[in-house]
RNA sequence: CGGGGAGUGGCGCAGCCCGGUAGCGCAUCUGCUUUGGGAGCAGAGGGUCGCAGGUUCGAAUCCUGUCUCCCCGACCA
């Protein structure tokens, strides 16, 4: 039993769902809206967010790619081109079929059956149809290509079953969409992004992922190929963190994307798509969370200091303010991962105690709270978001000399961002498990009712169609789904447990979010 | 979409079975005291009980419909 009063009334341990659902309400980065799987996204939230994206968008251009903006309508004809893809959607797609409303019974706004649309139009789940619509007017010749595209959008897709952040009926994200004289150019994009993803979520995020390949099964709908990175949360459960896909010529074929090459023949683009969502702010959640609230990596974090200066309500306050400006002043001049550093002081009127569980349970990675004593002696004290608690089971304060503070706080914000890091690693790689060699040990190894149940880590025969579904289906019965195949997984001995079959490759499976 | 639970001041809840014009805690505001670490006391303000119908002299409470949220399942790049 632990002595420590903590921030949120939920534990992990006790249920990871409701603990989840309390750090967002808690850290206000999100709230219902009243319509069926649509949130608020609130400033803290929305702030990380566009460090989010900002930070991708960076490394999206710096690899060529440049950003354009398509309609958020999509007429119902573009789908029926790509016969897999209709299929993979048409279940979860709103359909905008009038454009005017006219008091009906009761004074209620109806539709006006006068203003039917003659085609309807489809809100957008995904814009590979519009864009590769697009593409066929853009692209003539061999030397239009590669075409590097990238927009940020938001989509819908009426889901069945919603959480904040991981599946909501309209989400944020970034589309990717590229064409290629050929397969291998729009292999090597198509990985690019992959690995652009993988590296983004380490080091930006501070969330350890693996990337691989998904089973066929797992395909976008209309994909040639589909790989994924996939992180793992505190409660063992896997996340989809990003999605790359090589879509071959299909929908160049649906869309006529084609380009004359240099022999003057016809020949269809090779495409590639690639996406990324504000299920990333669900998964640092998950990653970095804990028994106080969020804890915001210093790289997406709006603020990365914090300053609570404890104001009295009386004449000294005005000092007191003055010293925390001069701190913040002298912490923006710093650079910390590259850039200034973003410091706020907290100046609404209110205890300094009440506002710093708020900023706890938000994650803000530095806390300075800074009282008469402090700017009389020159001082600072300040607690570290990732080392919240001493061994009394106190907040873990530290004081420290203002100039050796600010001297340091650059390189403190980096250190938080590598802890993070190095902790959800750790957890990460001590909850892939290795060696099991049979389906009864898999089925035993998630029958115990364990906290983090993990990732298992098999060798399989890479099965198709028929075949591979007849293991979805075992797994579907453990409640287990296939992740990926990580990238370079060398040839592998043994034998496949679902096939009985010689192993070709390596495989994650996990439970899913 | 199937099964279960829930919607009552900003937040969390009680009241509902057995109809009689709304209550508690936290938060907020005011005052006093206190205050280098999640303050105390006293007082005050704030809700047509998700929405729409119905039954009734009278509905938070009973009935019907509907919307939204949570859990389990189905579904899901």
């Amino acid at each position: 039993m632990s002595a420590i009063r903590h921030a949120l009334s939920t534990k992990r341990e006790d249920d990871f769902a409701l603990w989840y659902q309390e750090v967002i309400s808690e850290a206000e980065m999100a709230e219902e809206s009243g319509v069926r799987g649509c949130m608020v996204i609130k400033p803290w939230g929305y702030g990380i967010w566009e460090r989010i994206q900002r930070l991708m968008d960076d490394r999206i251009k710096a690899a060529g790619v440049e950003n354009c903006y398509f309609p958020l309508f999509i007429p119902i004809g573009y789908f029926a081109k790509e016969a897999e893809h209709v299929e993979g959607f048409a279940k979860e797609m709103a359909v905008v079929t009038h454009h005017r409303l006219i008091a009906g019974e009761g004074g209620a706004l109806v539709p006006d059956p006068e203003a039917k649309l003659e085609e309807p139009l489809i809100v957008r789940p995904t814009s590979e149809t519009v864009i590769g619509a697009a593409m066929a007017r853009w692209i003539q010749s061999w030397r239009d290509l590669p075409m590097l595209t990238n927009q940020w959008a938001n989509v819908v897709r009426w889901e069945m079953r919603t959480r904040m952040f991981l599946r909501t009926s309209e989400f944020l994200w970034q589309e990717g969409h590229t064409a290629h004289t050929d397969r291998e150019g729009a292999m090597e994009e198509m990985l690019r992004a992959l690995e652009l993803y993988r590296s983004f979520a380490e080091a930006e995020l501070a969330m350890p992922v693996i990337a691989g390949e998904k089973p066929e099964n797992e395909r976008f709908p209309g994909a040639v190929s589909t790989y994924s990175i996939e992180a793992m949360m505190q409660d063992g459960k896997a996340l989809q963190a990003g999605t790359s896909h090589y879509l071959g010529t299909g929908f160049s074929k649906a869309a006529g994307i084609q380009y004359q090459d240099k022999d003057g023949a016809q020949q269809f683009c090779h495409t590639t798509s690639w996406g990324a969502s504000t299920r990333l702010i669900g998964g640092l959640i998950m990653t970095h969370g804990d028994d106080d609230g969020m804890r915001v990596p210093p790289q997406v974090a709006p603020h990365q200091v914090v300053i609570l200066p404890m104001l009295r309500d009386n004449d000294e306050d005005e000092a007191l303010l003055a010293y925390c400006d001069e701190i913040r002043c002298t912490l923006v001049a710093q650079h910390a991962c590259g850039e200034r550093v973003r410091v706020l002081v907290d100046k609404r009127p209110g205890k300094a105690t009440q506002k710093r569980w708020a900023w706890v349970k938000k994650g803000a990675p530095l806390i300075l709270e800074i009282g008469g004593r402090d700017a009389a002696a020159g001082q600072v004290t300040t607690l570290r978001r990732d080392r919240l608690w001493n061994e009394q089971g106190k907040p873990n304060f530290s004081a420290s000399a203002r100039d050796k503070f600010v001297a340091l706080a650059a390189a403190e914000l980096e250190d938080i961002q590598t802890s993070l890091f190095k902790e959800a690693k750790a957890r990460h790689d001590a909850n892939i498990v290795r060696g099991i060699d049979s389906l009864d040990a898999l089925s035993d190894f998630y029958a115990e009712d364990k906290h983090y149940p993990g990732w298992v880590e098999l060798a399989w025969s890479r099965p198709m169609g028929d075949e591979l579904e007849a293991v979805v289906k075992q797994l579907k019965e453990l409640k287990l789904t296939v992740r990926n195949t990580p990238m370079g997984s060398k040839p592998v001995a043994g034998t496949c447990i679902f096939t009985g079959k010689p192993a070709v490759e390596l495989i994650y499976v996990a439970r899913a979010y």
